[in-house]
DNA sequence: CTCAGTGTTCAGTG
DNA sequence: TCACTGAACACTGA
């Protein structure tokens, strides 16, 4: 279930099992939710004998561009996920990732499967379907990708270019955090844990931040963004004082921080943890 | 059996 | 048209 750090990962991945290698071949289970109209052979024909000259990621949408155009386009929805097979992954429930099917010995939930000369493969995974796939001419034409504000880690505005996202708007500040024609990127668990520490409360209308607020949040996304990416977007290595430690513990809101009570609200559309005592 | 869930899109409202 | 809200989508696991 991937926000931006879980997406570099994954990128990371991707860039290492695949990077400047040769495609064999691409297994596509047929899908019309997740891959659209396009047929797969469309994909195959996209990908296999083209050798990968990039791996890219805007937010949380990610591509494979080849030494030829189409480029392949992906997004992981809320349950999927991409690993090479092969190599031991430690964060299986938590990211939403499948568990080896006891018959075939494929990962359940598959979806696409790719496979380098070398033998290396990679799989597509999505339980609940609502992850995408496409082809598309380049990222820079991709009508999805353009729709995209500035990548939250990599491209993130500074000083009144920041402010100016916000400033103008009513909408609670976690819902425009979580809007990714704003900034893309930043999803239901990263914005929770941005707020916290920027001790801002979600409800707060955007354009009642102060300009101070606006900095203390700005350097707060990039904290916690680096910080996650840093450690592979494994939770269990996030610092302990963040607040993801504690958001699915207590489902009941009688979970606490330190010594301040959790809240729960739903601000955005979104189950919302916080903390009253901190965020002002 | 019921419900929540790390996301996006679209219909409806003002 | 824009800004904003809430429901729908699909399916697993608790």
């Amino acid at each position: 279930m991937p926000e931006l750090p879980e997406v570099e990962t994954v990128c990371r991945v991707m860039r290492r099992a695949l990077g400047g290698k040769k495609i064999k071949d691409v297994e596509i289970v047929p899908d019309t939710i997740i891959f659209g109209a396009t047929p797969p052979e469309a994909f195959k024909k996209a990908m296999i004998g083209r050798t990968v000259k990039n791996i890219g990621r805007r937010g949380k949408t990610w591509w494979i561009e080849f030494d030829q155009a189409p480029t392949f386009f992906g997004h992981l929805g809320m349950s999927g996920w991409i690993r090479e097979l092969g190599t031991h992954t430690t964060r299986l429930k938590e990211h939403g990732d499948a568990p080896l099917d006891d018959e075939t010995g494929r990962p359940r939930f598959l979806k696409m499967l790719i496979t380098a000369t070398d033998g290396t493969r990679v799989s597509f995974t999505d339980a609940r379907r609502l992850g995408r796939a496409w082809l598309s001419e380049s990222s820079e034409k991709d009508a999805k990708v353009k729709k995209l504000g500035p990548d939250a880690l990599d491209d993130l505005p500074k000083g009144k270019d920041f402010d100016a996202l916000f400033i103008k708007r009513h909408a609670p500040i976690k819902a425009l955090l979580m809007d990714q024609s704003i900034l893309s990127g930043i999803g239901n668990w990263v914005a929770d844990e941005v707020l916290y520490h920027a001790k801002i409360a979600p409800a707060r209308a955007a354009s009642s931040l102060s300009s101070a607020e606006f900095a203390k949040l700005r350097k707060t996304i990039l904290d916690v963004l680096t910080k996650s990416v840093e450690v592979n977007a494994d939770s269990e290595q996030f610092p302990k004082n963040w607040l993801f430690h504690h958001r699915w513990g207590g489902s009941r809101g009688a979970d606490r921080i330190g010594k301040h009570d959790i809240k729960r609200d739903t601000v955005g559309g979104r189950t919302t943890a916080w903390v009253p005592a901190v965020q002002k």
